[in-house]
DNA sequence: GAAAGCGTTTACAGGACGTTCACACGAATT
DNA sequence: AATTCGTGTGAACGTCCTGTAAACGCTTTC
């Protein structure tokens, strides 16, 4: 049978972004990128849920462990060194997109090219107005 | 034949490194190269995972044999050993390459030196100067 | 028996990493 | 427009990891 979420050679992949949870590895564009643990741990946590939400929360607790104290910025902070490998890797493409008030989502979009960003309402109330 | 990873003349090769483990030959373009024999060893179980990455602790078991105790170092030393043979051999290569917190990997890149030298390498990087 | 090579261990230096701050920017709200 | 909350981003700082040279004991060779 095929398990792949938590045993043999997991691969996760999103545009030419390749991620292998077992090896320690991103491969970006073929390139090897070395990025640190918890980078990598965070990747690979928005990677497992590519296209959805993650909120700050269920991400400190995947990546970190136990509760997202009020203040804590690692998240943040992190966030911020991925996109800085991953632009730096693939200049022209987006990951990490951030939900103001929701959380992250990883997906690969095109960066600048053109704006088809005729999508104003990136999501509506329905979803889960009640953050917290 | 499938079995290559124990058998016959097993050939590595990485670039313009080539090993054969039956023989205990390390070839650098074209130069062959004295290794000693935990030198060798490591660079075998290095090249037989190319472009992967191998934990200290994987090495250690490949390599010495056992579990690798808090506080040896002896993997740091090798690596070193063989970086310093093979840059001297390819100097323009990198080879081993350090993954913080993950493990060693091996693959050939180029070494991105900016170096401000109008005035040596210019063509032939005559390798054959004078080595040992 | 002395010298040399090798593998291991030790010591110190340098760099990478993770966390926390501080401030700037932007979005949402009033 | 002003305020407030949330996020972006660069930097400081202590800690841990890795790089590197050298000391040490062992084995081999002459």
């Amino acid at each position: 049978m095929a398990m792949e979420a938590a045993s043999a050679h997991e691969e996760l992949r999103a545009g030419d972004l390749e991620v292998r949870p077992d090896d320690g590895m991103v491969i970006a564009a073929g390139r090897t990128l070395s990025v640190s643990v918890r980078e990598f741990q965070l990747l690979v946590a928005l990677m497992r849920r590519v296209g959805r939400i993650v909120t700050r929360e269920d991400l400190y607790g995947i990546v970190w462990g136990g509760t997202l104290r009020a203040g804590d910025r690692s998240i943040d902070v992190y966030v911020h060194k991925l996109r800085v490998k991953l632009e730096e890797a693939l200049p022209d493409w987006q990951f990490i997109h951030t939900h103001v008030g929701f959380g992250y989502r990883l997906a690969p979009e095109r960066s600048h090219s053109f704006h088809t960003d005729a999508t104003a309402v990136s999501h509506t109330p329905a979803q889960g107005g009640s953050a917290s």
